[in-house]
DNA sequence: GTCTATACTAGGATAGAC
DNA sequence: GTCTATCCTAGTATAGAC
């Protein structure tokens, strides 16, 4: 595979990360080898050294990366009513959950193989996310709109019912992307009482 | 580490699986080595050698093992009313979550390091899972107990809700067992509209 | 920026002694 | 049933040429 090109930093950076994502989602950080994700990109194991320090922190800066745009994609309008609001973050979860399945499925499976220091960023970064929903649920109940018994136990627990979405759906099948929102809507607005 | 110590075959076979078991379940099946599993066990490498095929077979036993005894111990009652039937599957449900927390997730993590053939066997047996909650949930609706737009999407959804509490539920903190049970039967039977 | 070559470590698995 | 010793492969990471 004599592939010699010649440089092309903004190109290979990308792609890196691209196919160490795709990797590390598909079988798991420390199932990959960095001969492997070389060989995606179409480079020698070398040069990956020059993107990355490590493959630690090539794991710690796409998770980090992903929880970034999740914090920056989620705008809430505190002036819709509380279920509108909770509405809108089923939609914006669930769409990015499918949209973005190997950022979100390596941030909840490989935070377990960062350091301590990565890991508690990340965690930090999952919190913030969480909290955007929990002071849905909170507005709703300051509102009299929802009944919730324990709001942080009903963040967790709606949120992993959310994410648990792409152990299943599968694109083409039997609900298309409006049905699935309005399926898993109603399910959350039975659960809160709203 | 001159361990050594005359056969007992009866006592290391369930050693190695409860080390191999619980190693794979903090750092991951490929991240664990043969060498760091019979550390924990104490014995030398080659001995794990007459207790397993290789490392796929031990992995594959354990995953069947685990499917296997949730199949046996969940005891549905037809007799009872479908909510309270509901009510029973999410306590067996939590409970048995964070009692085998290692064996659950290693069932729906490590599926994907299975050969096919193994991963075949392994998914149907969880399919048997499943389809015991989504029968309570068709006799809720044939009962006119529950409404429910979609009973497989329904099933997924709270089965992932409530294997979501291994997530960030601990022991000796603000809830107990109980409150624990109580919280989610409630958002489970608002979700269901029972 | 990328490649080739290589140092060094660790992995899974097996053979044969006790 | 267990241990010791070993084979062979593959891993991460680096050095130096182009």
């Amino acid at each position: 595979m004599g592939r010699t090109q010649g440089s092309r930093a903004e190109v290979t950076g990308p792609l890196i990360r691209d196919a160490a994502r795709r990797l590390f989602a598909r079988h798991g950080y420390a199932a990959v080898s960095m001969r492997q994700i070389a060989a995606e990109v179409g480079v020698q194991v070398g040069t990956l050294y020059a993107y990355t320090a490590d493959k630690q922190a090539l794991l710690a800066d796409l998770l980090r990366e992903h929880m970034q745009d999740l914090l920056a994609s989620w705008q809430d309008d505190p002036d819709l009513p509380p279920p509108a609001r909770l509405d809108r973050f089923v939609r914006f979860h669930i769409d990015t959950s499918l949209d973005h399945a190997d950022g979100v499925f390596l941030s909840y499976m490989e935070l377990r193989n960062l350091t301590p220091d990565n890991h508690a960023e990340i965690t930090g970064l999952r919190r913030d996310y969480e909290n955007a929903l929990q002071h849905i649920l909170d507005a709703g109940v300051a509102a009299g709109a929802m009944r919730i018994a324990d709001a942080r136990l009903t963040t967790m627990a709606l949120i992993a019912m959310l994410t648990g979405v792409t152990n299943w759906y599968r694109a083409g099948g039997r609900l298309d992307r409006d049905a699935l929102h309005a399926h898993y809507c109603a399910l959350v607005r039975g659960a809160v009482g709203a």
